[in-house]
DNA sequence: GCCCAGGTGGGTA
DNA sequence: TACCCACATGGG
């Protein structure tokens, strides 16, 4: 299977991610929110003011107000639609699962997941990412990294954002760890080999031995 | 100064 | 459906 065979490349070059930078579930909640079109690192500044100030929590966010929430996490850009959305995702959360998150992520995965996306602010990928790495259900991430890898080796240029999520749920396990590792693993790689608007690095690993990675085209 | 970064929602044709 | 745009900060 050509994805599974991706998946072992990156595996055997990178080795285990423990993806996702966060110390809970709900900081997870906030991450993907904040990261948005935004790099991470300014998405760090931005946690670490929430954390600094203690209100990195749904209650607290919950009642803190606007103002105070939008000047913490400003370094993440977009910062008064990002403040607005995690109020509006507490508020939805305080009002139908008393604040609990365990309680959101009780429910089944294909409802859970079309709730998520009806939220103001929580498109596939940051539904997607809550699912997978904040509710532990085995929901795949397609994110630019993963556009961008399929397109450099010729594959899925057009395809919609279900459809590739489809096809890697139909071709791998049924594994929420699986699902975690590769996705954390497409990230590592980018960063390294597959930057925007430049050809794919000559050192990329996935290139050892197939040098336009045509052996990796899925069937 | 320029492009870029782990998107989403609203508008238009 | 397919584009276009606003949203905004900080690094290279």
């Amino acid at each position: 299977m050509p994805l599974q065979r991706l998946y072992n490349r990156l595996f055997a070059h990178y080795g285990p991610q423990h993806w996702w930078p966060a110390d809970t579930p709900f900081e997870v909640v906030v991450g993907a929110i904040l990261t948005q079109n935004t790099n991470w690192l300014n998405v760090e500044r931005a946690i670490a003011n929430l954390r600094t100030a203690d209100v990195l929590d749904s209650a607290a966010i919950h009642r803190l107000p606007t103002a105070e929430l939008e000047a913490l996490i400003r370094p993440s850009g977009f910062f008064r639609q990002k403040a607005d959305r995690l109020q509006q995702f507490t508020c939805f959360l305080h009002n139908n699962f008393r604040g609990d998150l365990q309680q959101l992520f009780a429910l089944p995965l294909p409802e859970l997941r079309l709730l998520l996306l009806a939220q103001n602010g929580i498109g596939p990928e940051t539904a997607d990412s809550i699912l997978l790495y904040a509710a532990g259900k085995p929901s795949f991430v397609i994110d630019a990294y993963t556009h961008r890898l399929l397109d450099r080796l010729g594959l899925a240029q057009k395809a919609s954002y279900d459809s590739l999520r489809i096809n890697f749920m139909q071709h791998l396990p049924d594994s929420t760890e699986l699902y975690k590792e590769f996705h954390a693993l497409i990230v590592h790689h980018a960063k390294e080999h597959c930057r925007k608007r430049r050809p794919l690095c000559r050192a990329c690993p996935l290139l050892d031995g197939c040098p336009f990675g045509q052996d990796l085209i899925p069937g």
